[in-house]
Order: C-alpha cells, then sequence, then structure tokens
DNA sequence: AAACGTTTGAGAAAGAGGAACACAAATCTT
DNA sequence: AAGATTTGTGTTCCTCTTTCTCAAACGTTT
C-alpha cells in the first residue's frame, strides 16, 4: 500500500542524500576504502566524491588519512576511514540462557561486549529489563551522546517491527510485551530503539560481517531451542507486512508428527530444535547448552547413538532446507546458532538429504556453510539494526550532530 | 555480489531518469491519473511533472486530455492517459494443454488474445515453437515494430532468467531449452524475449492487474499439473539468484509421501496438485482438466467421495500455505489456477487447517483469496514482464523510439 | 452576474548538485 | 631526468528541479 510518505520523486536534495548514504553504507560495510575506490563504487566524478567527503569529514563521520604507495603508478588516493567513535550503535540481546550488550562503532567496529548467562525459564518483563539496563550501564557511559545513534534489541521471540512489540516468545513466556517502549523508559538515554527476532538479526549480522558477506540471495538457518531464520533476497532481508517472517522452524514437515510449543505440530523445530537432538541421543530434552556440549563430545568422540542423533538432525536440516531452496532459490545457506556447532558433524548427511529433497537446478551452485559469528550473532545484528537508519539517510544524522552543516547545506 | 553496472551513485541524469520512470510506471499501473494526482504521488512540483509529460507526449507514450469538472474549487487538472498503442508487449505462455498469444498495451489495455489446445504430453521444441509463431503472426502484424517493446513468455517449468533457458519441465518433457534463443530466431520481429516460469507471471498479473492490487507482500499459490507460486516481497517479485524461486510445490511436507515427479517424495505438488485430487475423488489421475470439471461439478452438487477430495485438498493447500505464511509473513494469499475454481468447495477446510498451523500473529490480518484473472493470469504477467524495461528505465524507449528527444535531451 | 477564494497550468528565474575540463601533485617507469 | 599514469583541486558548465509570479478555470457567495 502506497502511504504518503513514499513518494517515488528525485530532487537534487534526495540525490545528495542518497549519494552521501551510497559512501557511508560503503564504508560501513566494506571499511576503509580510497576515495578512488569511492569514485569505482558509485560512479560519481572524483569532484563529487570530494565535495560529499568533505561534508562526511566536517561531521566527523570519517578521516582521511594519507595512503601508502601502492606500487603503481600514479599519486596515491588518501584513505577514507570510518570513524568507528563517529557514530556507535548499542545492542541488546534477549537469549533463553544469556543477555548481551555491545557496542558497536561505525564501520563494524566492536568497542564492547558484555554477556551474562541467567536461568532458563520465564522471568518477569521488570527483572529481564533491569538486568538488561544494569549490563548495559558501563557501556553507555563510554559513549558521547551526540554520537549514539540508536539501540538495536535482538530477542528470541515474534516482534512487531513497527512498535517493537514481543507478541509471542514461548521461551521466556512473554506475550505482547511493549519491550522497545519499555526500555526507552529505563535507559538512560535518549535514542530510537529498534526491537527485532534474534534470528532475524543473526541473519543480518551472517550477511554484513559473516559467512554470507556480498551474497545477495541467502537463506540464515538459526537452531537453538526455537529454530528461527532469515532470507536475504536481492541484498535485502525479508521482515515480511508486520515484521513475523523468518519463522522457518514453524513450517511443517509432519503434519501428523510431534506436538510444537507453538501449539500446531510437526514443526521443524520438532524435528531438528535443540530438544529433538537432546532427545535422540537419549539425554534430558531440558538439558540446555551443557548437555548439546555433551552430545557434542559424544558425536565427536565417535559413540554411535549421538553420532546418529546428529546425523538424523542434519537429514532432517537438510529436507527442510531444501524446501527453502525450492521456494526461495538462495545461492548461499548459512547454518548458524547451535546447529553452527554441530555442522562438522552432520555435513555429510545434511548434503545427502538436500540432493534427494532440492530441485537439481536450485542445487547446482549452492552452497551450505556454517555461520561465522557464533553465539555473538544476534548481538551484532542488534547494532546493525540500529545502524540502518543512518545508512538509510546519512544527512539527518549529519544535521542532528551539526549545526554548522545545516547552514552550509 | 556487485557487478560493475550496479553504480550506486546518483547524477542529473537519473534522477530525470528514474522520474520519468516513476510517472510511466503511475501510470501504466494505476490507469489514467491527473497531472494533480502525479504530482501527488511522486512529491514533484508541477513545472517537474509538466516538463516530464510533455516528455512523454512527445514521445508518444501518453496523451493529455482536458478534464471533467470534479464539482470541487479549482482549475481542472488535465488527465494524463496511457497510450495503449504508444507501446506494446506480445505475451505468449506454453501450458501443459495450451498455449496462448497476446497482445497487451501501455496502461494494461489487453488488445487481443489467442488460445488453442495442445495434447497433453511431450511436444517437440520445434513443433511448439512452430505453434507459438502461427499463433502470434496475426497480432505481430497490428502492430507498429517500434512501439513493441518485448515479448514475455510463460513456461510451464524451471526457467533461468537470465538467458531464458528452460532449465526442467517434467510435464512437457523438456529439459535445457534455449526458448528465449528458439523464438528470437524464430519470430520475425526483433524485440527482447524474456521466458519466466508460468506461476511467477500469474502471481505478478495478479499483483497488478487482479486480486492483489497494491498489497507489497503477497503469496501467491498456482495449482495446477503441478504446483507453483510466487512471492511479492516489499512490492517486488522474489525470482532467487538464478530465477528458480517460486517452486513452492516442491516443498516436503511429509517426506515418507508418494513420489513426486520431480524425482523427491512428499513434495506438497503430491497432495494439492491435479493427479492427487483426481485419484482422492476416484477419477484417471491423468483424466486432465475435463476430469477436474467433473470432480467440481460432482462436490458442487454435493457427492460425497468428490467433497471429501477436494476439502482434504484444501487442507493440504493450508498446511502449506501456513508454512510459507510463517516463512514470509505476507498480508495476502491468492490462490490461482485450478486451485482459483475449487477455492469456494475448500475454503472453509483451508482456513481451518491455517488456524492449526500458521502462528498466530502472523494469521492475524491475513487474508487468503481466489485469483481474480483465471487461467489467462500466466500471460498477462508476461505480457507485463515484457513491460518491466520500460517502466524501469522510460528514457531508453523515449530515445529508441524517437531520434528527437536524443538531441533535445 | 460579479466578486472572491481555490486549484492548477505556464513561464521565467534561481538554486542545487554533479559533470567536464584544465592543471597540479605524487608516484612509477624508462 | 624525462615521461607516463593516476588522482586531488578548483573553476566553469550543464542538467534538473524548485521557486515565484501570473493567468486560467472552476465553485461559492453576495
Amino acid at each position: 500500500m502506497s502511504v504518503p510518505g513514499d513518494l517515488v520523486g528525485q530532487r537534487s536534495e534526495t540525490v545528495r542524500r542518497s549519494n552521501l548514504s551510497a559512501i557511508v553504507r560503503e564504508l560501513h560495510v566494506r571499511g576503509p576504502l580510497s576515495r578512488s575506490d569511492l569514485v569505482g563504487l558509485t560512479g560519481l566524478t572524483r569532484s563529487a566524491i570530494r565535495g560529499l567527503i568533505g561534508e562526511l569529514v566536517a561531521g566527523g563521520l570519517v578521516t582521511e588519512v594519507p595512503n601508502q604507495p601502492a606500487g603503481t603508478p600514479g599519486r596515491p588516493s588518501p584513505i577514507v576511514q570510518p570513524n568507528a567513535r563517529g557514530a556507535v550503535a548499542v545492542a541488546l540481546e534477549v537469549n533463553v540462557d544469556s543477555l548481551a550488550a555491545a557496542l558497536v562503532g561505525f564501520g563494524g567496529t566492536l568497542h564492547q561486549l558484555a554477556r551474562v548467562d541467567r536461568p532458563r525459564g520465564h522471568l518477569s518483563v521488570d527483572a529481564i529489563v533491569d538486568d538488561l539496563v544494569e549490563l548495559v550501564g558501563p557501556l553507555l557511559r563510554a559513549v558521547d551522546p551526540d554520537a549514539l545513534v540508536g539501540i538495536g534489541v535482538a530477542v528470541a521471540g515474534i516482534v512487531r517491527r513497527s512498535d517493537g512489540i514481543v507478541r509471542m516468545a514461548p521461551n521466556l513466556g512473554w506475550r505482547d510485551v511493549p519491550l522497545a517502549q519499555r526500555l526507552r523508559e529505563a535507559l538512560p538515554v535518549v535514542a530510537p530503539v529498534w526491537v527485532a527476532n534474534e534470528a532475524d538479526l543473526g541473519g543480518l549480522a551472517e550477511h554484513r560481517r559473516g559467512a554470507a558477506i556480498g551474497a545477495d540471495e541467502v537463506l540464515y538457518v538459526m537452531g537453538e531451542v526455537g529454530v528461527g531464520g532469515n532470507m536475504i533476497v536481492d541484498g535485502r532481508p525479508i521482515i515480511g507486512i508486520d515484521g513475523y517472517a523468518g519463522e522457518i522452524g514453524h513450517m511443517s514437515v509432519n503434519p501428523d508428527g510431534l506436538a510444537c510449543a507453538c501449539g500446531s505440530r510437526g514443526c521443524w523445530e520438532t524435528e531438528i530444535g535443540e530438544r529433538a537432538l537432546l532427545t535422540r541421543a537419549g539425554f534430558d530434552p531440558e538439558g540446555g547448552r551443557e548437555a548439546i556440549g555433551e552430545v557434542i563430545a559424544a558425536a565427536t568422540a565417535g559413540e554411535p547413538r549421538a553420532v546418529t542423533a546428529v546425523e538424523e538432525v542434519g537429514r532432517w536440516l537438510g529436507i527442510g532446507i531444501s524446501s527453502l531452496v525450492n521456494v526461495l532459490n538462495p545461492q548461499l545457506v548459512v547454518v548458524g546458532g547451535v546447529l553452527e556447532r554441530l555442522y562438522p558433524l552432520m555435513a555429510r548427511t545434511l548434503e545427502e538429504a538436500v540432493a534427494v529433497y532440492a530441485l537439481p537446478p536450485g542445487r547446482e551452485h549452492l552452497r551450505i556453510v556454517p555461520g561465522a559469528l557464533g553465539d555473538d550473532a544476534p548481538t551484532l545484528g542488534a547494532a546493525e539494526l540500529a545502524f540502518e537508519p543512518l545508512l538509510a539517510d546519512a544527512a539527518l544524522q549529519l544535521r542532528l550532530r551539526s549545526p554548522a552543516a545545516l547552514v552550509s547545506a
């Protein structure tokens, strides 16, 4: 639906904003680039790049440093470095077994990261918000308030993007929790708060900083207690009409299968989730991370029941991935979460299942790889989420920060 | 991956192109609009709109006609009408039981449509190409060659978009058929040929001209002999890295289920495809359209076995739709093809299944509706596919047609 | 019917932004 | 040391949209 906001016309002002943002995005995503790299990437002229970079330097977002001679003829082009303190995002994560807070600088620099374990099960929202505020306190004190672009929050639940309400989070025992609003009220800073599903953000992080850099069509599968995921289509994450997209753990793979926590039955999650693995391996299904570690150790040591359990999860993982490959035709599948650690043990059965269940054309150039970011993927993704408005409209940020830019512009 | 082509910088030239294209797209999609409507839609000023419209009028793409007084104060704004002969697309369709050819004008006007039945089963590519050329001949003679923007082709098979090669089409007996090239060589006109999967194009047509107009997040499910589909995400169709996306009929819904023509087993198609319905209803699974008609008649008359068969297909349709709703969080699901005709008979069991298998947040505002375009959806979508380059860069088309515009520009 | 307010088109001038060009600086090659 | 290559700098030019003013076309009010 077209809302009054999305006007499609381009004006001089939008051109400059767009070009400025393009440069900011390239620098944030690719890291330091020479001016002439930017000329090549954007197609703009040296003069135009110079002017835009000048504005960014004045705004404190980037720094120019002389380049070393490269051994090629010609005058060296100065390196434009994203200023990791010039814009900073705060990331929070509410996971089933831990809380995390991080400070990430423009360009992707991880300034600080703090993680604390929390008991599994249902804690009150008040308690979790309090713990998050306490965890992030020291980090916030290290931030220039003018450089804070926003606060991203990853939650193990279904989140409405527009208002940051956690609609359903079975593993936290939450329903319709207005987490964004609660955090805005509780945090000692004024900044926009963006909440999203942890798997969505894990996928975003792997796409920007991990195993899926540069790939435009990506499927991310994240298995923990629940199974979630994220799809990158044409370089952009799918979020759906309300932000609920990516609940791939609740695809029906076996309509007469096991009952799922969501109320349905035969969900993919009941075959490849943490509990499924533990049950298959003969462990307590509620054994948590510790038990998973034991299964991995046992499977690595060759203990038959553990090996079989892991391979069976791999087979079901392959079946579900095949469905999604047939639906989405990605170039790359990234497997994250607990499944990332299990990956080496089940790569074979996974590939075998994909060879059976995915259509030949779609699996021709398909690569399936484990994630590169480990357990911090959702937190890093939360930071990227908070950076998004800056990347979409860098001018806004510059003007907020330096009134001088407003006058000169 | 960024290729040399996709430069992100904006220049004066790209601004004008982009604005021109925005107007052309709005006119093609929404139909005649007053100049002041366009001012509102684009956010450009009256002067800018005037200049751009002038260029389009000079290029023969649109016509301005005086507007009737609307009963409101103020000078009436002239209506800008897309000129249905100013740009024309040819659409072709290679279906399991028919071939079709159509002529569609800018703005969506259906000038002509011809369809011929063909025997089911494997015909040689030569025969089909010959039949298509013969079918489209009279249509092509009615077209100004300068107004022909392109030729879109819908095929019941898996198609690589980049080169129009039909990789797999089990129901046609085709493998790796270079259909785009064959048609370019065989057709008596010079125009770009774009080939795509029929379900992808059916979804495009429903999105632009049918039941999904204005919706930005859509799932289209098209059931015929095979089952295909298409997803609109953020207003744009998903095609995947090679164009193979949308093979939703080959999601695994029952890994121990029936063998599928694709070589796998338990594909959704084996539960909701034409053969599944016919088998369940006690008909010859190869009975084709005729037998389907009998099942529909029998179910409408209340014959128990037919009713149960249709309802069972409805239930399985609901299960698969639920999976995709959980994955994609669309606002609208459109059911097309044979399933469009069956829809009234199975709406209840479909909705019941969705209530069980789809997560509550995702089905909160979800609407499921039958398609509005009937069997012609893929053909109409093929025309839209051919129009796409014009909508993406209207300037290109104008310059091709009028050298004067090139000089003045 | 005339005066007035409203909406919109027309035309000229202005403003903004990037492109084009010429020149200088920095580097490598011969 | 001279020349070729690449790139930054500064100026001018061009393209495109906006802004501003005026006129046209409509409904409403007196």
